[in-house]
DNA sequence: GCTGAGTTTGCAATCGGTTGCACTCTTGTG
DNA sequence: CACAAGAGTGCAACCGATTGCAAACTCAGC
């Protein structure tokens, strides 16, 4: 039912070839043919058909985008920038979810790899050498993981690290735990190298309580941990296990930020709204989301190797000062 | 790169059509043949490559999803649940954020609709002559919403409010405040409709405090005027908003349950970590994707006005009750 | 042994674009 | 004025699958 090439074609009365032409590649068409044919596309409300397009030129005009899991809410903000971007570049999107399942991950990669140009992996679980598998068959943009030879925007952990324990530091915190994620986490363990350095810098004691699942229920789990290694503040993985943290030292009746601090990494919207509001990095999670689909169309223009492993974005955190940091409580007092 | 349909025919023996039938109508061709080409293509690592089959079916494989804002909770559940099912059924799903806004909505699905042999449209805010004509000329199932003649999975809004009401009035509660979500909203229309009706059984007294922005700020906005009604309890158009009065009121030193009760509806994640917990109405948001993708497959396969009419899906919420809804003040103590 | 029905398979057209090549028509140059 | 270079356009092949139609083959029945 929609209008052909041949259609337009025949009203503009010139061939599907210079249609095709005055379209795609306007100046080596005679500009009156041109304006000719584009008002006869115009009228028909002409639309290339992307799938006879992307037949012969292997291109699909879709892009694939792969999350561990929606619910966590630092994905919906890369989702959206992601989107949001790819809309600009009249790109299309196709979502998946693993379920934070690594073998769940594989199986979808490779399924979706047939059907875009290209995709997009948000802090994926697999292992290096999966993931620069699928690089060698498939263009990636890695966005929160960097694997050797593969582009990637990334967060820089350990700015934002810097940045937690200089607050913290400076409000006479000398004792720290750090609440780590999910093992398979590239980021986690990033974060725990900037945190160590930092806390050297500053003679500061780090004491890692383990790794909690990144949700509200493991931050729950861990906070009694916390509170047993005597810390006067506490800075977790992410801001669901942060508030995960804040919920269960209410229960206890441990107040925050009186006895203890709290600090959160991301800067999802419920950071701001939990109780105590939770001081957190705060990550550009939609800017993330932006680059790597300008990382990955140009890769897709130019896929010299070359050009590709020097494609990178890092970008820097911000701390965001709110009330579950304060401080540190008297050593003498109790 | 990838193995084409000839490649498979030549190793198995023969032509591209006999391969085309083995894999997709297997009991037309005779079962050795079957077997040789079915090996070949196994070996070869063959998959039809979509584009190719999109272009003579004229299907594409593919079902587009819009929604109003990832960043609402309630929509990444939504997406969850399309995502499972969509790819239990081997259809790859194109996600679109319209930003809450109906222009880019409008143009998004129309964007979309080419690209995709359906579309699910979740919360739109489109009008419904708009909805109508986009229906007429493509597949659609509507989630959260109820057009003429549209497929449509929706909430049971009307038995939501009334077990909402019954656990206020249980409580003590005779006058209660509503806060509406965005004027465009069906489901905020057709949850006061169910408000009144059930307050009206109830004998209760309703106040409407008016249309707010189905956010945390919104919620923020709202509760003063909530306090000011008089109201000893009030229900919120979804629980972003109910959080945002929780917050406010606590700031004003109003407690909750206390002084008041609240209860939001949605039933996301959030709700359970709020300050306090928030009593809520849970929608089967995940099961409403699900279902919304069994619907529009239901409606590719048979394109029969009279089935599609018939195609309906109401979820049934159900009222958790936490720690924001307590007993009535007693009116004689202050 | 021949006919006809039923199976199984291949040929070739087709979907809707893009693009290499060749052809026509200008226009500029010697 | 002839000729070459260059611009503009059309022809036809092609991308990788599906499918209507016809050919080839099998086999039963007479």
């Amino acid at each position: 039912m929609p209008a052909t090439i041949r259609d337009v074609a025949r009203l503009a009365g010139v061939s599907p070839s210079t249609v095709s032409r005055a379209l795609s590649l306007p100046d080596v068409v005679n500009p009156a043919t041109r304006a000719r044919v584009r008002a006869a596309a115009e009228q028909l409300g002409y639309e290339p058909n992307r799938a006879a397009r992307g037949l012969i030129t292997g291109r699909t005009g879709n892009i694939g985008l792969v999350v561990p899991d929606l619910a966590n809410p630092f994905f919906p903000s890369v989702v959206k920038g992601v989107q949001a971007r790819a809309r600009l570049h009249d790109v299309a999107v196709f979502l998946a979810d693993t379920d934070e399942d690594a073998a769940a991950e594989a199986g979808l990669v490779r399924a979706l790899a047939k059907q875009v140009d290209g995709l997009i992996l948000c802090s994926p679980r697999a292992t290096e050498e999966e993931l620069a598998a699928v690089a060698r068959e498939t263009n990636v943009v890695l966005v929160n993981r960097l694997v050797e030879g593969v582009p990637a925007v990334t967060f820089d952990n350990e700015g934002g690290m810097r940045q937690a324990i200089a607050h913290l530091v400076a409000l006479g915190h000398r004792r720290i735990a750090w609440v780590g994620g999910p093992k398979a986490s590239w980021s986690s363990a990033h974060r725990i190298i900037g945190l160590y350095a930092a806390a050297r810098d500053h003679g500061v004691k780090l004491v890692d309580v383990g790794d909690f699942a990144p949700t509200y229920e493991g931050g729950m789990a861990a906070a009694d941990q916390v509170v047993a290694t005597g810390a006067t503040a506490v800075v977790a993985y992410n801001d669901l296990i942060a508030i995960g943290l804040l919920a269960r030292l209410h229960t206890r009746g441990i107040s925050v930020p009186g006895d203890l601090s709290v600090v959160g990494i991301d800067g999802i919207a419920m950071a701001r709204m939990s109780r105590p509001a939770l001081t957190t990095v705060r990550l550009p999670k939609q800017k993330a989301g932006e680059i790597a689909v300008e990382l990955l169309l140009a890769v897709l223009d130019d896929p010299d190797p070359d050009t590709i492993i020097a494609t990178r974005g890092k970008l820097h955190g911000e701390l965001i000062v709110r009330d579950s940091t304060g401080v540190a409580p008297d050593p003498a007092r109790p």
